[in-house]
DNA sequence: CCCACTTTGGCAACAGTGTTGCGGAAGTGC
DNA sequence: GCACTTCCGCAACACTGTTGCCAAAGTGGG
């Protein structure tokens, strides 16, 4: 189109960005592009021209970059491809021990912590019992215990404590992800308004990321699936649901992990699909997590996977997602009667719509999905793909 | 947190921004961000300090991009603020007739096309028949004639037509945002993989976006409401919900419209609300769409806010929307019936949550919502809202 | 009226970005 | 051995936003 003026106004980076930005935001972003690119990139690695072809960015850009980040020690040479005819290209790779993260993963019953690398494997892993009723200073407390325990076989200054970035918490919803605050936790009370994430900050010493527990399962599924490019648009968009004591949804959009205002996006578990239909512990009538738990306590797998595929073909139907991933304890004790049912009542619509049928997998990584997740909420924005870590 | 690497890497810009950054494209932004201050701003302007302060440049930035819109004349002076005890603040505008864009909304039946200034406010409203039955080569004259009609007032080189940015052309869908291209518009399959937008591009000489309708209504509700800061991570997120001959929705995002991948996002009236309900004309059953327009059919107003409402409150719940904004003919035809019914079903389910009720309002601009959005799909890429038109 | 003070905003020098042009390095294939 | 291809670094460059400084343009007290 005719420039705006002089020099042409709108420009791709024009549509996505939110803040003002100058030139160390801008070698920010273009460093992360080529780290998140490595990183999809995994084993394989890539080679300068293959990262410039991928981020857009001119070759002699892409050698400038590579080179701060050896410098910095976050990549490194890994070898050369075959020639092609000529100099062979030098491939790239992530120093997947360059930096760790923590994610800590905060259930009703249990807690599990991960050591992960920068490419989100776990070195190290903790699993304690952990009681969500207790005393909020005390919970505190086993939870920075455990945390000190996966850091503690490295001593300071040395090895993964040296760089670890942060920790990231995954907890049961509802919270507020930005200020960090825990709200009502469903069945626990009297945390609402505790500062989870600068307590925890204050006596870790460490920055903190707090956010729900499926929004973290979320993010690790959309940094771990592997495909990808880079974040905004353009990126791969789907939903991950989670049957377990109750039932919640974490979305990603276009590549981001999409929270909401307030961070009570992904509430799933209480659209109603039956008007006026059994009452649920809620208030409100005809509630997915209703009809869905009831259903598979009575052992009616198949119509409890039924219930969930109308709401995921809701969801599918409303936000185009491109595929649905099942996880949670209910779902991941018998998985394929849900699979197979959630992608029926999909397969339908699609056939009522000429579409391609949304694809349904169930969540890889089993009990330790949303503790590595966490961890992704610390690495991400290495990558360019969330909001930084304050 | 701890810089990942000398010179600091996750910084605000990196998390929402999608390719390869360079110093044009850091420029663009920028000055996109200050237009979109200023667009904001309206008719009582903002000075460089407040400029400054809105998007986090420096002052002495903002004088430089100040400098270069006003070059463009984009922006102009427009008075002074009173002193504070120095000296006084000079206050910069919009030059609203700097561009102008069309916006061609092809309904069913009838065909609206406005010529907008850069405010996104009507300077001619062209109105006529027109038929989506009709052999797609004869429509798209029709839709070019009337461009043209608009345009033709002014004499080229002169006055509006030379700063016309492109036309917005807003359609029933579905059809596919980023080709350009109809697929089977819902009654009128014949449309299925015409090329809209290169065809009319091509009739007219001018850049061409198509989007569906509902899409462009809420763009232009994103963009008119006034507030909202910059686009981007911390712009309002929103819903419009269009109940005419269909049930639709478009939906605005962290202050951006999202469309999902196939531009298929806010297919808001097959959402199943009623397991086994009644057979709906899309083979599904307990549709919102089929409950919905019954209801109304059969004068049951009320029962077709509530259902409508739970339709709302399941969106609500799922993406955290701020507010609910009802348009199209049937709710306009008598709006109060449907704003309240939806707010009393939204406003129960606050109740229930402890949470504020999510405001209901309708839709202003009445008849003409939908023209109006689609010329904010050409005007809103120079303001950084959205993607750049081709 | 004058003068001290506050605030705005332009000028010039600057650090640092990605880009361009070019040439050396390191292979292949005839 | 030689022509050719491809990779990639160096140096000069255009341009960004930033910093330090100072002139311009007001207010308000003596």
């Amino acid at each position: 189109m005719t420039p705006v003026f002089p020099g042409g106004l709108p420009h791709g980076i024009s549509a996505s960005l939110s803040g003002a930005a100058n030139l160390p935001a801008l070698r920010g972003h273009n460093a992360a592009l080529v780290l998140d690119l490595l990183r999809a990139a995994g084993g394989t690695g890539a080679s300068r021209t293959e990262l410039a072809e991928g981020t857009g960015l001119t070759p002699q850009a892409v050698s400038k970059i590579t080179a701060r980040l050896r410098g910095a020690g976050l990549v490194a040479e890994a070898g050369r491809r075959p020639s092609t005819g000529g100099k062979p290209r030098t491939v790239w790779r992530l120093v997947r021990d360059a930096r760790y993260a923590v994610g800590l993963h905060l259930d009703r019953d249990e807690l599990t912590a991960v050591l992960a690398d920068l490419l989100g494997d776990p070195v190290a892993v903790h699993r304690a019992p952990f009681d969500l009723g207790a005393p909020p200073e005390h919970a505190l407390e086993t939870a920075a215990g455990a945390v000190r325990a996966l850091l503690a076989p490295t001593a300071p200054g040395t090895g993964p404590h040296a760089g670890v970035l942060g920790v990231g918490v995954a907890c049961p919803g509802p919270l507020e992800h930005r200020s960090g605050v825990l709200r009502r936790v469903t069945g626990f009370p009297h945390w609402d308004g505790f500062p989870l994430r600068d307590a925890l900050a204050g006596r870790l010493g460490l920055p903190v990321a707090l956010d729900k527990d499926t929004n973290a399962a979320a993010l690790g599924l959309a940094l771990r699936g592997g495909n990808g490019p880079a974040g905004g648009h353009g990126g791969e968009s789907f939903a991950y649901l989670h049957l377990g004591t109750g039932l919640g949804a974490g979305l990603v959009l276009d590549g981001t992990l999409y929270r909401g205002a307030r961070t009570g996006a992904g509430e799933f578990g209480h659209q109603v699909v039956q008007l006026d239909g059994p009452e649920c512990g809620c208030g409100d009538r005809g509630c997915l997590e209703a009809l869905c738990l009831a259903a598979a306590a009575r052992g009616d797998t198949a119509e409890a996977a039924r219930v969930l595929g109308v709401g995921a073909a809701n969801l599918a139907g409303l936000l185009d997602i491109d595929r649905v991933v099942l996880g949670g304890r209910t779902v991941l004790a018998d998985p394929e009667p849900y699979r197979a049912g959630v992608g029926a009542v999909l397969a339908a619509r699609a056939g009522r719509t000429d579409g391609r049928p949304v694809p349904v997998s169930t969540a890889p990584g089993g009990a330790r999905l949303v503790a590595d997740g966490a961890a992704h909420l610390v690495l991400a924005p290495v990558f360019g793909r969330l909001d930084p870590v304050r």
